[in-house]
RNA sequence: GGCCCGUUGGUGAAGUGGCUUAACACACAUGCCUUUCACGCAUGCAUUCACGAGUCCGAAUCUCGUACGGGUCACCA
C-alpha cells in the first residue's frame, strides 16, 4: 500500500493531474510590469468598509499598471452563505464604476481563468490536494472536534504553543494502511497538510507595506480540506487560485499577517513563487475610550450600504478612502484637479503601517462638500433626483414637476469662484431647500426670531416691505430699498454705526432682513436672501407674509 | 499566554540621522469681511514625536528594554 493508493481511494474520480491545470491556465499574456489583482469577498450578504477599501487598491494597481483586475467569491463556507450576497458585492461595485475585468456572475463568466467561484472549483482543489498526498505531503486526519479541543487545553494549560504539530499530530503518524482502513470504515476525516517547517527557525517576509518582515516558519499541519463538504479552507484556495490565476499582488487585511507563514510553506510545497503581499491597516473606531475594528452591527458607516442610503456622491467616497489608502493622495490631487484617482500612481509603502485608521465621517463630509459645490446646478438636480427616487417619492414628484425650478434653487451662490458648501451628500438637500416648495412649506409659518417678535412691528415691517418689493429689482438695488425700508422704520442701515452704538437704534438692517428671512423660510439661516426672494416670486412671498399679519 | 504588527496633536498623517523652532488636510477657537449662515481671508492649536536607557558632534528618525494598543492562535474567511 503507497500513497498512491490512499490518495485514489480518497479521490477515485480525480482523473486530471496538476499539469493538466497548469496547461490549462497558462501564463498570462500582459505587457511587462502589469499586475494582476484580484477582490475575493465571501458572500455574506454585507460590503464592510474595509473590504471595499481593499478592492479599491486591487482596482488601482490593477489600472495603473494596465493589468487585470478580477472578482473570485469566496464561498467555501457555505454556513454563512446568503442568498443575493453576489448581486450585493456586484451591485456595489457597479455603482462605483469598479468592474473586474474578469468575473463570474449572473450565470454570466467572462474570463479564462474560471471558474471565478470557489465552491465550483472543487475538483481543481482535489486534484491538487490529491497530488499532495500522492507525493506524501498531505495525509488524512481522523481526530474528533472533542479530542482537539481536549488537547489544546492541555497544551494552554501546560504552557505549550496551540495547535496540531510535532508531537500532537497523532495522526501523523498512522500507517498508509492504518489510514486505508479508518477510511474504508467510514471514519470522518480532514485533510492536512504535512509541514516541514521548524518554528525556531525565522524566514525573511517581504510586506510591500512593512517592508522586510522576520517571521517563524510555519510548523503547524493545518487543515486544507473540510471533512464536511470536501471544500478546501482559505488558506488552501488562496493558494490554488492565485496561482492558476496569476495574481500578482494580493490585498488583504492585516489580520492574515499571522497566517503568511502557512501560505508560504504552501506554495513552496509546489515549488511555486508568492505572490506579492499588500497587508492593509484594520479600519478602526473610537467607541468610548476604547478604539476597536469598525464593526457591522454596532456601526452604521462600516457598512457601505449606509454610503447609498445617504446617498454620498461615489466621488466622494473614493476620495476619502483614498486618502487613506496614501496620505500623499490629497495633496497630489489638488495639485491636479483635472485628474482622476485613477491617475494617481498607488504606493504600498507609501501606506500606513500603524495599527490602524479611525475612520472619520467629519472628514468624508468635508471632501463632499467640496465635491457637490463643484458640480453644476443641473448635475446636482439629476443627482437629487436619482436619490429620490429610490429614498423619498414625495420629493421626488416634486423636483419632477418643478424641474427648472429646482435647478435654480441648487444654483444660488453656486456659479462664483468659491461657491457655497451646503450639500454633504444627496440625502441633505431636501432639509436645506424644503422651503422653497409651497408643498413642504404648508399653510402656516412658524415664526422664531426671538429679537423681533412683537406682531405688529413684524406686521409693519412685512407690509411696508412687499408694498417696496419689485421682482425685477438687481440685487444693488434691491438691498437698497431694504436699507431705505431700514431707516425708515427707525432702525440703523449701516451695520458699522450700529455696531458703535446699538443702543442708539431699535435694530439694524441685519434684523430688518432677518425678520423678512424667517417670514418666507421659518430660518434665521439660508443661503442668499435676494435670490430666495426672487425665485419665490412677489406673489408667494406674500402669501407667506399673510401668514404673519 | 505564545507569536506577529504597531505607537508623531482631538482626527488622518508628512517625516528614512543635520534643510523640522515637526508639513499638509479635517475638526476646533478667535478675528476680519458680510443683510444671516456659509464661503473666503488672517491667526491660534505637539517647546515635541508612548516611556527609559544607549550610539552619535547631532535622533521623531538607529539599537536595546519597558509600557500600551491591535492582530492571530477554528473542519471562518
Amino acid at each position: 500500500m503507497t500513497t498512491k493508493d490512499l490518495a485514489n481511494l480518497i479521490f477515485p474520480d480525480i482523473d486530471k493531474t496538476i499539469e493538466d491545470y497548469k496547461n490549462m491556465y497558462p501564463e498570462r499574456n500582459l505587457k511587462e510590469g502589469a499586475k494582476v489583482t484580484r477582490f475575493a469577498p465571501s458572500p455574506t450578504g454585507f460590503m464592510h468598509i474595509g473590504n471595499f477599501q481593499s478592492a479599491l487598491i486591487d482596482y488601482v494597481i490593477a489600472k495603473n499598471s494596465e493589468g487585470v483586475f478580477y472578482l473570485r467569491f469566496e464561498d467555501t463556507d457555505q454556513m454563512r452563505e446568503v442568498k443575493d450576497a453576489y448581486s450585493v458585492i456586484f451591485n456595489i461595485l457597479n455603482d462605483y464604476k469598479m468592474l473586474p475585468d474578469e468575473y463570474e456572475y449572473d450565470g454570466k463568466t467572462v474570463g479564462n481563468y474560471g471558474p471565478y467561484v470557489q465552491s465550483k472549483r472543487k475538483e481543481i482543489y482535489h486534484t491538487f490536494i490529491k497530488h499532495l498526498i500522492e507525493i506524501g505531503r498531505a495525509y488524512p486526519c481522523f481526530c474528533s472536534k472533542e479530542k482537539l479541543d481536549e488537547m489544546r487545553e492541555s497544551q494552554t494549560s501546560r504552557k505549550k504553543r496551540i495547535g496540531y504539530y510535532g508531537v500532537y499530530a497523532t495522526c501523523r503518524k498512522l500507517s498508509v494502511e492504518e489510514q486505508i482502513e479508518k477510511i474504508k470504515n467510514n471514519e470522518p476525516y480532514v485533510i492536512r497538510f504535512k509541514s516541514n517547517g521548524n518554528n525556531e527557525q525565522k524566514f525573511k517576509f517581504d510586506d510591500l507595506v512593512r517592508g522586510t518582515l522576520l517571521i517563524p516558519e510555519n510548523d503547524m499541519d493545518f487543515i486544507i480540506m473540510k471533512s464536511s463538504d470536501k471544500l478546501p479552507t482559505y488558506h488552501f484556495a488562496h493558494f490554488v487560485d492565485d496561482y492558476l490565476m496569476h495574481t500578482t499582488h494580493v490585498v488583504r487585511g492585516e489580520e492574515w499577517l499571522s497566517s503568511v507563514p502557512i501560505h508560504v510553506e504552501l506554495f513552496n510545497a509546489f515549488g511555486v513563487k508568492p505572490p506579492k503581499y499588500i497587508h492593509t491597516p484594520l479600519i478602526l473606531k473610537k467607541d468610548g475610550e476604547n478604539v476597536r475594528k469598525i464593526s457591522k452591527r454596532k456601526d452604521p458607516e462600516a457598512s457601505m450600504s449606509y454610503y447609498k442610503e445617504k446617498c454620498y456622491p461615489i466621488e466622494s467616497v473614493i476620495e476619502s478612502l483614498m486618502t487613506i489608502i496614501n496620505s500623499n493622495y490629497e495633496q497630489w490631487h489638488e495639485s491636479n484637479l483635472e485628474k482622476t484617482y485613477l491617475d494617481f500612481t498607488f504606493s504600498p509603502k507609501k501606506m500606513s503601517a500603524s495599527g490602524g485608521a479611525l475612520y472619520d465621517i467629519e472628514k468624508l463630509n468635508n471632501i463632499s462638500k467640496n465635491f457637490i459645490s463643484k458640480l453644476s446646478a443641473s448635475e446636482v438636480y439629476d443627482r437629487v433626483l436619482n436619490w429620490a427616487k429610490i429614498y423619498d417619492n414625495d420629493f421626488y414628484e416634486l423636483l419632477s414637476k418643478y424641474k427648472e425650478y429646482s435647478i435654480n434653487v441648487f444654483n444660488i451662490e453656486r456659479e462664483q469662484k468659491k461657491p457655497r458648501k451646503d450639500y454633504e451628500n444627496y440625502f441633505s438637500v431636501k432639509k436645506q431647500v424644503w422651503y422653497m416648495y409651497d408643498e413642504l412649506f404648508g399653510d402656516s409659518l412658524e415664526y422664531n426670531f426671538d429679537k423681533i417678535n412683537d406682531k405688529e412691528e413684524i406686521s409693519k415691517i412685512l407690509k411696508t416691505y412687499i408694498e417696496m418689493y419689485n421682482e425685477s429689482d438687481d440685487k444693488d438695488t434691491w438691498f437698497n430699498k431694504v436699507k431705505e425700508l431700514t431707516e425708515k422704520l427707525g432702525y440703523c442701515s449701516n451695520m458699522k454705526e450700529y455696531k458703535l452704538n446699538p443702543d442708539k437704534y431699535k435694530g439694524s438692517v441685519a434684523d430688518i432682513s432677518t425678520v423678512i428671512r424667517v417670514a418666507v423660510t421659518t430660518l434665521t439661516m439660508t443661503p442668499d436672501l435676494y435670490e430666495i426672494l426672487r425665485l419665490l416670486g412677489k406673489e408667494r412671498i406674500e402669501k407667506r407674509f399673510e401668514m404673519l399679519y
